[in-house]
DNA sequence: ATAAATGCAAATCGTTTGCAACGGA
DNA sequence: TCCGTTGCAAACGATTTGCATTTAT
């Protein structure tokens, strides 16, 4: 359970597990992929748990810092993040007519990024990869 | 010469090119690769050129429109623009300690992509690939 | 002349922060 | 109790916008 990795982290730094944290920290598990804080605090709302807003932004930080989740970009929408414990590393594909986002995940991707990598005496540490176009329905619709 | 793109472009929409948007215009040319409105705007100033942020905003846009730069995304600094006319299309190696970035270019990436997409059945507009890490001489500092 | 473009300052939007009140340990 | 945490509202930084003034055509 991701909730060990969480209090563990809490503890290990002197943190305390509240109320605020608990919810924020469950609801995000509400998203499959992407989601902003503004998303999150609305969500909150809804299912009428008071968190404020600077708690989302503060509790998302610390959520980052143990590895639960990531921000994945910044986006007119405000940042995005995503859910990652436990996740394979994958990439995106993003409809720019519906917003849908399609991940996906290619070994030959990985593995010539590595060889650039060499190539250039660049440590790789992580990556991103999106490929912007339309998806599958909405090419339909524009025919 | 880009600045016949620039002036067909504004004639056709009835824009004109006055001296803010030509002062813009030019010094994004003193560019090697990104840069954000905020330091367009202050190597404009250190010139003693006098234009406004809101111009600089403003004909930013308009040099996305006519294709002559691009967005390529938005950073703690604000977004990142990049010349992008008669650029051959590349990707991003971002160094995370001296910020350094290393462009490259991979038939291979590109190819892969192509078929991921035909397999998803998406169709791919554009991407961006973006590996985070440490460049050759961060490398060394750390030893 | 006239419609577009400018600079300015105010507005907006996402995010952060200072601080007094609150609440886990 | 003690110190971390909260909510609030103010502060922030990047970007946009309304408007009166300037300027290209």
């Amino acid at each position: 359970m991701e909730k060990r990795i969480l209090n563990k982290f809490l503890k290990d730094k002197g943190l305390r597990l509240t109320k605020a944290r608990e919810a924020v920290f469950q609801r995000t598990f509400s998203y499959q992929g992407h989601f902003n804080p503004e998303s999150l605090y609305l969500r909150l709302k809804e299912t009428g748990i008071k968190v404020s807003r600077a708690s989302v932004y503060r509790t998302l930080s610390l959520l980052c810092e143990c590895g639960l989740i990531e921000k994945v970009r910044k986006t007119e929408e405000g940042t995005l993040y995503e859910y990652i414990f436990g996740h394979e590393h994958h990439d995106h594909m993003h409809c720019l007519s519906c917003g849908e986002i399609i991940e996906f995940y290619s070994e030959d991707i990985e593995r010539i990024q590595e060889e650039l990598c060499k190539e250039l005496h660049f440590k790789g540490i992580n990556h991103s990869l999106e490929i912007r176009g339309y998806c599958k329905k909405c090419q339909k619709k524009k025919n």
